[in-house]
DNA sequence: GTCATTACAGCACAAGCGTGCGGTTTCCTA
DNA sequence: TAGGAAACCGCACGCTTGTGCTGTAATGAC
């Protein structure tokens, strides 16, 4: 092999420059993600950036399917101790939820990527990857509050009558995703986590 | 009186003027929504444009505020009837999701200025407005289902108990228009019919 | 030490943007 | 029929954008 210079790692690199696409986002919104704004925010000029993320669209898209990286290695985490009922399916739930500082940047990265590249066909692959990942966590989710068996894959449907459900609670989820980050004023995080609880609760069969 | 010129009512022009600006935002996306193209749609020049609009951003606000405006007039026609339950609650907030080709527009236009404009505060009235208008529409809603009257003005809760069922349908519906709008594949319109109705029947007290 | 290879800097360029502004057409009023 | 205001045009300006490209510093293999 021949001689290797800098001792930088070229995935870490680029995780690291996403975490600058996030904040400028955040605080810039998409249109406020120039490559200079976020070369500026990470310490390195238009160039160094450009080293790593050939094209704007490139990094958007990078950044973009972090943000999936990222709830997927909290939803793994979760899902290690194998507990279950009402409880655990809101752990898991909450995971995809603005919550706090980091879930609120996520969702908003992902609210305004989804909007600005809407008709872009080459996001369709990450736009319905992650839309069945989420339909793949309410199916989880559900199984959890009914103590029956997990779908296997995404894509796998719950048992029996529980599909409907899972849609249902899907739906629920963007719903507070999205007035959770817009709205954030008319719905605060308290909410948004009783309002979940609420249909998780209703989901359950009443206890006569 | 002094003369008048071209007999041309100057808010219908306007009005006439944001449509371009809807098809535009429909075709090209809010970034795309540049006055040169809203123009060249219009079938006027950028000056004649600038004679209406004194900037880009009273342009794109003034086409936001005529969703709602769009929306309020088809709510005011289906609430004329004065008819009650659930299918005259499910006829109303259909006026509210991307069930057509001009709803999915106005639905696309309202979440691109909703996600473009997130850190303006000069839009903070508008946003406030419009998620306080969906939530009495959903507490009307909410209303036509048990029967009891609606609540008098934007702002005023619905009777009792029934003031959670129209917080959770308001994520609901949120949580539609957001699939309805982006995931038009996995959620067509049919679906997005179906689960409103499964909401609005799960609402209403078990026949026993 | 030498050198290939990578990391990064920063200028240059064309394209597109919002907007200012002066000119032209059009039509009602007096 | 003259006048004037409104409707509309379209050029020009300054600015920002993404990206191509060349130059430079640093590092490990030989």
């Amino acid at each position: 092999m021949t001689g290797m210079p800098k001792v930088v790692d070229h995935d870490d690199r680029r995780a690291q420059l996403v975490r600058a696409v996030w904040a400028v986002i955040d605080r810039h919104g998409i249109e406020g993600a120039t490559v200079r704004r976020v070369a500026e925010r990470a310490g390195v000029s238009v160039g160094g950036l450009r080293h790593y993320f050939d094209s704007q669209h490139g990094l958007l898209r990078f950044a973009a399917e972090q943000v999936a990286v990222a709830a997927q290695a909290r939803l793994a985490r979760d899902l290690e101790p194998m507990s279950s009922g009402v409880v655990a399916a809101q752990g898991l739930l909450e995971e995809l939820l603005p919550l706090d500082a980091d879930r609120r940047v996520e969702a908003d990265v992902w609210l305004a990527c989804l909007t600005r590249f809407r008709l872009d066909s080459t996001w369709d692959d990450l736009r319905a990857g992650a839309w069945a990942g989420e339909r793949h966590i309410c199916r989880t989710a559900v199984a959890l509050c009914f103590g029956v068996p997990a779908p296997a894959a995404i894509g796998d449907p719950v048992s029996g009558e529980l599909e409907p459900l899972a849609a249902r609670l899907h739906v629920v989820v963007d719903g507070l995703t999205l007035q959770g980050a817009m709205f954030a004023d008319a719905m605060p995080a308290a909410q948004v986590r009783a309002l979940l609880r609420a249909e998780l609760d209703q989901l359950v069969p009443p206890p006569v």
